[in-house]
DNA sequence: TTGAAAGCGCTAACAA
DNA sequence: TTGTTAGCGCTTTCAA
């Protein structure tokens, strides 16, 4: 039953373009069929004898048909957008996981027949964006990706019946008793990141491996915390006085390295972000100490800057392609049957591994 | 004659979002007005006696109505959408430009009542997917991006009388006789940067400054090169031996940075691109050399790689933010008087000083 | 397998 | 100032 595009024959001469664009009706007249079957050419070819498809489809491609979206979207009350709403950028951060996960996202939805609509949030309630596209029926459904803020928006679209998938997992939205989440969710395994991060530093002979990452309060920030600790422990080396837990930018990155550097000595760092390793970096150069060859450093995210800045910084790369792809099914999944929620998605991340381990 | 969104009041207690949203009908029932007036109340509220539009006002909130963007759609033939193709992220590089004009751009749009599709590029034809969106009119006008390319999308655009408004001078597609393009542009004026950047390096005493930009058939390369020769010869300085050009990317960068130390000695480096200035900074930390202390490198672009390598990369940055609003004020004025073409904008871009000057 | 009728929710034009 | 009528282009009945 899909609902296939018009094919764009190549054979037909095609007529230029009028200044307001051919209808159902004008396809039909020229076919000499009723606008019915027009319609059907296109949603139900199947129904239609073989020739008066073949005639209808010429009909379709010498006009450069192609059905009126707000008519369609009318009718059907769908609108074959998804809803994201991205944030301002950020500067003075390597953070471009999201931008990363746009293009991806676009990319996925053209092949499921959906456009991406982006909207801005508003600077106070975040909530209002999401308002207005749902009472005016502007998008089939939303990607939410910043669930990890402890943002109401999940609880928020949830209460509103909103057809919508997370990128991140629900951290204490689940369903009482049970383990299921009341939406959709796609996430990404932190702590299996850095786990596979401290293994690799683990086996290049360090043990005396430094954590950087976020305040106790971000959970994101503990589940990573959790992988590098795991990795630790289950080499039997400890971890006190080895980890640091600031915020997310360069300058806490630096500070934070800086300190441990004079009080634990660790001769290698694994971190919660990019942006954070980039302050180790920092550190390093204030110190004459070479990435890599003196202290070992590995970041989370694999952004453009991990991967050119000199001599290259290994990091855990999140496989937002395919964090595209599994929400893309679940939107449909979610838009073809509304009673029923899957159950989350979870993909493991992997190691990129450059000069500065 | 602003196409006021609904007031949501904050003292009327919100009924619960019905399984299909409220109609016009709905709040005109509940007002005990036509759904005309309804209509007019949005639309057009000065035709409303005060009385009238209060009560219209209250209902409206109570039932918390919002316009179904499809139906006005239909019958206003817009779609308050602004298409803009984004094409596959670029990894390994340090280009981020496209993603920071994406965020301006949804919230200068959202200022002006649109929203922003984003679309895939079709691998193939380029233009496929502007024809697709064009045909069934999702979007009222593009903004595109990638005319330095010698993409056909503008002239194609053209021929089709498509809305659009180009981030991007229209290289060669001035009008005949005129300096005049056919359609309204925005752009920044990369040799005023390079020349900026230029005049930095020869404030700070360097004589024996370096130019590392595109291949001579990229119009915006050649365009930056020219800024650096303009100061350079505005001084009195040869700028023989001191220029390279090769491919936009960080091995490039590399080689041709190692090449030229090699021969022509310079003490800085003007790059055309963050991706070739990071090359520099490699070829710099291979040869022990610091940046800013030793040889002095500068960037284009003010990516987040600029911003936060150690010890910063000073680089050019183009005022994204300004080039979103004159974008969406051409295009209202484009949508306002399709046969008005206003003079292209030419914005002037700033320096981020940092550490490697 | 094809066609006729109805209506999605809105706004433009006109009438009262 | 408010209400009535018509129709944007499409798809979904239902009838032929």
């Amino acid at each position: 039953m899909s609902r296939n595009e018009p094919v764009v024959g190549r054979a037909y001469p095609r007529l230029p373009m009028p200044v307001t664009p051919p209808t159902l009706a004008d396809v039909a007249e020229r076919a000499g069929v009723s606008r019915q079957t027009v319609s059907n050419a296109i949603n139900n070819p199947d129904l239609l004898r073989p020739d008066t498809l073949a005639r209808v489809q010429e009909a379709i491609a010498v006009l450069g048909y192609s059905p009126n979206r707000a008519a369609r979207n009318l009718r059907t009350r769908t609108s074959q957008l998804i809803g994201m709403r991205i944030g301002p950028a950020q500067e003075g951060t390597a953070n471009a996981t999201m931008d990363r996960f746009v293009h991806s996202l676009v990319e996925t939805s053209r092949e499921a027949g959906y456009h991406v609509l982006l909207f801005a949030g508003d600077g106070g309630d975040p909530v209002v964006g999401y308002d207005a596209l749902l009472r005016s029926t502007a998008v089939d459904a939303f990607v939410v990706t910043d669930t990890y803020l402890g943002n109401p928006q999940a609880a928020w679209l949830e209460e509103r019946r909103a057809p919508f998938v997370a990128f991140g997992r629900p951290w204490d939205a689940l369903r009482p008793g049970t383990d299921q989440a009341r939406h959709p969710w796609v996430d990404v395994d932190g702590a299996a990141g850095t786990e596979l991060a401290t293994a690799h530093l683990l086996e290049k002979g360090h043990d005396r491996i430094a954590w950087i990452g976020w305040r106790k309060d971000s959970r994101i920030g503990e589940d990573r915390r959790s992988g590098w600790t795991r990795a630790m422990h289950g080499r039997g080396l400890a971890t006190t006085g080895l980890a640091s837990r600031v915020e997310d930018t360069i300058a806490s990155g630096r500070e934070a390295s800086a300190h441990l550097l004079g009080s634990a000595r660790p001769s290698a760092f694994v971190c919660a972000s990019d942006t954070l390793a980039m302050g180790v970096l920092h550190t390093l150069g204030d110190r004459g100490l070479r990435p890599g060859a003196d202290v070992a450093v590995v970041g989370f995210d694999d952004s453009q800057v991990a991967q050119v800045v000199p001599p290259g910084l290994t990091s855990v790369r999140q496989p937002l392609e395919d964090v595209a792809v599994h929400v893309v099914s679940a939107l449909e999944g979610l838009l073809a049957h509304p009673a029923v929620v899957g159950p989350g998605v979870m993909l493991t991340p992997t190691l990129a591994v450059r000069g500065s381990s």
